[in-house]
DNA sequence: TATTTAGTCCACCAAATTAATAGACTTTAA
DNA sequence: TTAAAGTCTATTAATTTGGTGGACTAAATA
């Protein structure tokens, strides 16, 4: 299960990408429509400015905006951006992988049937955009 | 991400399932193979008794033993049991659903991207059995 | 230029969960 | 009867989660 975090900032950023290229979105304006703690949004879009997704306006009129495409954005890098890793096993993690202290990855059949999971859902979250979810 | 418990879970009980009809296996027989502490495995073996997939036996020679059939015993079935939830989400969750609070399922995107990697995921996990991770 | 609106940033907190440990108790084989 | 092995309860330590507070900064506009 992806963390409260996580599945708040999917909620957000499929919002901004439905207001791709109509300038900045104010903070209040998505934490009512998408019923987010004010507060609690304020760390997950702060977190997808500093990890390049986001930028933001200060001032009045300001607020924040998807800079990378909606349309090549995937909803594995929103993800990744939030909770790392995807894959249920660290040994089988391809951005956060570490290794088993305890078995020899070749021959593991957990490994193998871990690894195909992932490969599974991966082929869906990569290929899935933000425009996918507005 | 599994939690840690899950991930040693599913070490064990690969472990137990290629002892399979073969009695009691010791405790501290499976820490020490699969690096797992002690009293951890412990709780994770009395939880796994509790669901219903092994039996003990107390005393000298005892141990813990698979009472369910390791070629029909899906890795999804022992995720279920110890961490609950496979889905991303818990609006796209088979056994552990509960609704959005502010989304319309039968038009919400992100329900039908994470609904469709939930699949992916599934038909790998649904599939593969304990002895397919001896 | 003063005021107001709105985002930034940093520190903190409480509750829950996770990971792990301790130790007394029960059962069973030899 | 004793030693080996699982049972059970409880406690603890560390981490994560969900959230708050408040001072600060930037920008629009009156």
């Amino acid at each position: 299960m992806l963390s409260k975090k996580n599945q708040y900032a999917i909620k957000a950023v499929g919002y901004l990408a439905g207001k791709f290229n109509e300038g900045p979105v104010g903070i209040m304006e998505i934490a009512e429509k998408k019923n987010i703690p004010l507060k609690f949004l304020e760390n997950i879009l702060l977190e997808l400015k500093k990890k390049g997704f986001l930028n933001s306006k200060k001032g009045k009129g300001g607020g924040y905006f998807l800079i990378t495409d909606p349309a090549e954005t995937s909803i594995a890098s929103i993800i990744r951006a939030i909770d790392g890793p995807i894959a249920l096993l660290p040994c089988v993690s391809l951005y956060f992988y570490e290794k088993c202290s305890d078995c020899n990855e070749k021959k593991c059949k957990i490994n193998k049937v871990f690894a195909e999971a992932r490969d599974a859902s991966l082929a869906v979250l990569e290929n899935k955009k933000l425009n996918d979810i507005i």
